[in-house]
DNA sequence: GTAACACCTGGAGTTGACTCCAAGTCAAGG
DNA sequence: CCTTGACTTGGAGTCAACTCCAGGTGTTAC
């Protein structure tokens, strides 16, 4: 799969596809013999996974440290759960503040939806 | 209450403090008659609810402009609901996503656990 | 009254994460 | 063979949101 299709499939583009190898977050896409990018399934399941925590914005430098760890085989799974995990609480604790936003945005809302309604039936009585 | 005191309070620094003022975010703080900073307890409310929607990524320029219309009284009601119910929406998709990649996070940590267990297992195994 | 310290301003610098660009290479159609 | 258009690189530019700084003023403790 050619970098455009790639870009297409993820809604990433390819400067950004390309960003990510020079990186390091994602290891190198195969190439074809000329040197443009071929990416292999493995390459494709890769970008699927950046796209998805870099969409919880799990911070680009973690995901490095990851992905080396990864390339480095299973000595390093222990380290990996580790890091996993904390990104884990910190996205849980996130989303915790984020839905107490999202109740006072939620009271908000419904406060001016009473103040809409009130100011529509004093102008039926002033009628 | 002064600036220092406001930082601790919310865990901001006195820089943002002034930034968000320059920037139209909190509308000019009160101030003691030689110039400096002296939060009104409505001063402090808005601090409050800018951290609450900052902590949630509410673009800066959005409250800006929520702000702009809250100085402008009750003719402005309507157009401030729009804006929060967009900004809930768009909270609610992010969460969603979040929810996705914490999943995926939990999955793959589970998977790291009974990768470690079988580990353990063979050395026990060998000994 | 003076030292030490918190506060002020405008403006410059930093960080994270892209995003764009110039100059060059490659592949397919006519 | 030559053009057209997608691909390559390294490096520079951009954007949001701070963060820091120099140079100046205010305020409190001794």
């Amino acid at each position: 799969m050619k970098i455009q299709e790639v870009s297409e499939k993820f809604g990433i583009s390819t400067d950004t596809l390309r960003y990510y190898e020079r990186v390091g977050l994602i290891p190198s896409v195969t190439r074809t013999g000329s040197g443009i990018r071929d990416y292999s399934e493995l390459d494709i399941r890769r970008v699927e996974f950046v796209k998805c925590m870099r969409g919880a914005s799990l911070p680009i430098e973690v995901l490095i440290e990851y992905m080396a760890l990864v390339q480095q085989g299973d000595a390093t799974i222990e380290t990996r759960k580790e890091i996993l995990r904390e990104q884990r609480d910190q996205l849980i604790a996130r989303m915790a503040e984020m839905q107490k936003t999202l109740d006072i945005l939620n009271h908000k809302i419904q406060v001016y939806e009473s103040k809409i309604l009130e100011k529509e039936k004093k102008i039926k009585i002033e009628e």
